[in-house]
DNA sequence: GATATTTGCGCAAACGTTTTCGCAAATGGA
DNA sequence: TCCATTTGCGAAAACGTTTGCGCAAATATC
């Protein structure tokens, strides 16, 4: 029986044809009479002949697939854009290497290393590290970094969402509101995206005339929530307690779901008491009908795509730092 | 200046080897003295060398990589089962391909279709097909598949949860409250392990008594739930009127959210007039707080992962066909 | 010091394609 | 009928590895 190890060569035996006609007929390219095309596609299809694409890569010098990284696939955010660009590029006749990288720097190193040894023609890196350690990038694989960037960067793309702009927006609508502002953040705050946030809140509040604005910062990282809950029970009584109408600005959807969360245990009333309003746009915060700063993952997503697409042609691109305006949606938290 | 473009043969070239020798040195094989490695990895590292994967897949015939299929890695029991196995294979030294088949017969056709060009040593396929057309199979890829088989496999291990004991659990649960039992299930339910809760349900609901169980079908498949609203709301309005004690068994967790959600617009108060229990046990439902039935994603997700490592070994396997247990989570809604 | 063994390394083939070049046969134009 | 062009197809090289084989030099054995 002829299991999936049929060659071209195979099919030029059996047909009485050479190997390069086989191969011009299997890919509709140079001379070949109709009659040959028949008789080679009908051996082709009775043994099953499969094309070998590592072959091919061998001779074309590209696999025609691209890496994707993320922290973690299992956050809805992440996933939004990871299933965005598998179907983008799949039009494209790229397939797409996911990894999750687990917020660890040494194994999204690791990841990259391998990804490097030829295996794609190009790269979409969320990545976990303040400052990617490019050593494993000199190979220049066209790169687009999405939300957090590397210090010096080659033959890449920069893009995020306007989360200074976020904040100033979710900041000055807990003003609006009439309402204390306080921040609450982790401690990943090393992510430049946090800090753009952080700066948004505070230049915000410091325009109404707030000199030193609150700034609450958990230990925990967002994954770890439950380890934070004893603090931020306190925390949420003491800001209560303080400003007779306090909002909470959270860094993101997560935290202020569960900020949320808490509040309601606490008998605290949302919104009477205590506004709340997060960043993301979750599937998490539309349930919870929490306030929130919506990032476009769509074009986030899209942008990626087609800029890394015009990277791996080569094209000329004018705009290598790319920010999307995020927008306020105001649910019943505020 | 190099490039990514340093082969092998050009390292032998600047170091004076030969390129067997350096091939030797870079993998560690057979014989080469001290001083010639220090020499050979120098000129190696000083010219940024990566070795090209599609090379030694040529050689070796494979690549190292694993496909994953899944209907939309939006949903958090398809992304917790590819992040298992994503991170499982990397361990192993594969990297994963994921697609999407966006529950889409013809798309999962073109992918599996694309990965059998020798692209993958082995595949896992969540599939969207009741009955997969093997024509794409027979190159005999080592195959596991998750919740959904084809009628005929070769060369493939199946494996789902009891989904026929989780659903005599959830029906069992709501008879044990005392309330009359209905289910609600959609149009998916070609699904071989929606069929399989359908028919738990039913044996149940029969063995207490029931002699025709009430199933309700909603037209809609579960992604686009917003459209079977109109109809959810008569038919909760229905139930709670038909019997002053009811319980809902929704056949999976987004759509036991989904109607807890309406419920509460209806005013109806959950669980006092009203049950719900899910099946799942996704996020979705512990932030709701629905009752459901868990299935054991890591064991799913781990032993497919073993098994399909089992199918490329070709050890011997003495079961193919795995069914994982499942339990019941109690929770408010029940 | 002669023989046997080990060591270090090079040669060349092979993996499955695609593609350039060239040649013979077929076709076209007068 | 003769020459020019077109057509169909084959030979061979190339892509970057790994590895079996063999050979000379080095080392061990007595």
């Amino acid at each position: 029986m002829d299991n999936n190890k049929i060659s071209i060569k195979d099919i030029a035996k059996f047909s009485g044809y050479s190997v390069s006609t086989v191969s011009r007929v299997l890919n509709h390219t140079g001379r070949f009479t109709e009659a040959t095309r028949k008789k080679i596609i009908k051996i082709a299809n009775q043994h099953h002949y499969r094309q070998n694409v590592i072959a091919q890569g061998m001779r074309s010098g590209s696999l025609s697939i691209i890496g994707v990284l993320v922290p973690d696939i299992t956050n809805s955010y992440y996933a939004s854009i990871v299933k965005k660009c598998e179907q983008y590029f799949f039009q494209y006749g790229y397939l797409t290497i996911v990894c999750n990288t687990n917020r660890d720097p040494a194994l999204e190193q690791k990841y990259i290393a391998q990804l490097g040894n030829h295996f794609v023609d190009g790269l979409i890196i969320i990545s976990t590290q303040l400052t990617l350690d490019n050593k494993n990038l000199n190979t220049f694989i066209p790169t687009v970094f999405i939300d957090r960037f590397p210090k010096s960067t080659r033959n890449s793309v920069l893009i995020s969402s306007d989360n200074y702009t976020g904040a100033v927006l979710a900041t000055q609508h807990l003003l609006d509101n009439n309402v204390y502002p306080v921040m609450v953040t982790t401690k990943d705050n090393n992510f430049s995206s946090n800090q753009k946030r952080l700066r948004g809140f505070k230049d915000t509040a410091r325009k109404s005339g707030i000199v030193s604005p609150q700034i609450i910062t958990l230990s925990n990282n967002s994954d770890n929530l439950e380890n934070a809950t004893k603090n931020l029970r306190q925390l949420l009584n003491n800001i209560i307690k303080k400003h007779e109408r306090s909002g909470i600005f959270a860094v993101n959807d997560n935290l202020g779901v569960y900020i949320h969360q808490i509040a309601m245990k606490l008998n605290i009333k949302v919104p009477d008491t205590l506004r709340i309003i997060g960043f993301d746009d979750s599937t998490h915060a539309k349930e919870a009908q929490l306030s929130t700063i919506k990032q476009d993952i769509n074009k986030l997503a899209l942008l990626s795509c087609q800029n890394l697409i015009s990277l791996l042609k080569k094209e000329l691109i004018s705009n290598r730092k790319i920010i999307i305006p995020v927008s306020l949606i105001k649910r019943q938290t505020t």
